[in-house]
DNA sequence: CGAAACCTTGACAGAGTTCAATAGGTGTGG
DNA sequence: CCACACCTATTGAACTCTGTCAAGGTTTCG
């Protein structure tokens, strides 16, 4: 998740989360926005019965809004050691009402996760796992931009990857085991890398 | 879709566009925002081989952000005949420069799409066919907050809900007919009314 | 009234899930 | 440093929900 958003580090308290700790959670009052410091974290959805969706993966840099709500909607997980730092609610609505320039920045990094989020529902509702896979791989290994290619984050797990992917956890191996053996990855230890990220595209749009 | 913004319709050209315009595409320069001023609108996202994914309807009140992008991100075509003012991009970002209430409002409404979307998410990724359909009527049905309970637009077709939800036509008729043998929803002609509310809330919520 | 579009229903197929067993990796304590 | 335990990942086999294909039925509208 990227919304990212300039220099809010200088104010607010900052803390420290450690591997596992859920900081954020469903049914919590949503007074703060968290600033990812270092560290990164998992946020999702969760259904009563355990049911688990994976909104988005936060990284340095990425903020965590309180929406204007009186909870927050979704939960927060750090998958590592987190630092953040916490801004209050009513100071964001002021530092938003006072300066344009922070709203206009606040209102940008919305509209870049609503285009996101758009193409995922469009990926949840209409591709098939093989797609979906590809695209989380490519989504990876091409974040921040950059035209090299990263390899995935080794802190997210086969169940991490389903529940991002709206599947189970015995279909993301099967698939990757499937990409490993047609040679678009590589898998040591827990670090996949992308080989051919040509034919990884061509999968994704071979919905033709 | 509830992205509504106060009193636009007094500037920009008012343009009408007929049942089944596609007035807006995925390819075309985003260089207008949209404005609903009558008729709906159905938001959605296709891939090259056909498969389409509804984002969401637009409804009276509605605005059509262009993102900022290049391009439009999804495409719109009209339900019924539809009146829109268009609003040049580029005025609009002047507005949100100038007027932080302006800027605040479009945040509050981009944030309330997001959260939407991230209940979509955990939607299509993690529901049932009947989950979903029990939740997409209740939200048909207790739109715009009013206690009343609404029947479901008619110029929703089977393909648009099968659209919306990431289900076929034929799934949907066919769990709508499980539904009317429940008595949880009454059909005439193309109408759909919600008989039982409480009992399509255990279908989302039983969930347990 | 008749044509076209939309909706419903059935029979069958298949992608992905579920259940279950095995293998691999990681960490801890002796 | 090995042995054990635990957690995560892989693989297989059976099953099931939803999709696909096909045939009628219904509504709408010219």
């Amino acid at each position: 998740m990227s919304f990212v958003q300039p220099s809010l580090s200088s104010d607010g308290t900052k803390r420290t989360f450690s591997e596992r700790q859920e900081f954020m959670t469903e049914d919590m009052p949503a007074s703060m926005h968290f600033h990812v410091v270092a560290g990164g974290a998992r946020l999702f959805k969760s259904l009563p019965d355990g049911r688990r969706q994976i909104i988005g993966f936060a990284h340095k840099g990425d903020v965590l809004p309180a929406y204007p709500c009186t909870r927050y909607h979704y939960s927060a997980e750090a998958m590592r050691t987190l630092q953040v730092v916490c801004v209050p609610a009513p100071y964001m609505s002021h530092l938003h009402e006072t300066s344009p320039g922070a709203c206009a920045a606040s209102l940008n990094s919305a509209r870049q996760l609503l285009v996101s989020l758009h193409s995922r529902l469009l990926m949840l509702g209409r591709q098939t796992a093989r797609e979906r896979l590809a695209t989380f791989l490519l989504g990876q290994g091409t974040r921040m931009g950059s035209s090299e290619l990263w390899p995935v984050d080794p802190a997210i797990s086969r169940a991490d990857m389903a529940d991002f992917l709206g599947l189970t956890t015995e279909t993301v191996s099967r698939l990757l085991s499937a990409f490993h053996r047609e040679r678009l990855i590589s898998r040591e230890r827990r670090a996949i890398h992308i080989l051919d990220p040509d034919r990884l595209r061509a999968i994704v749009a071979h919905s033709e």
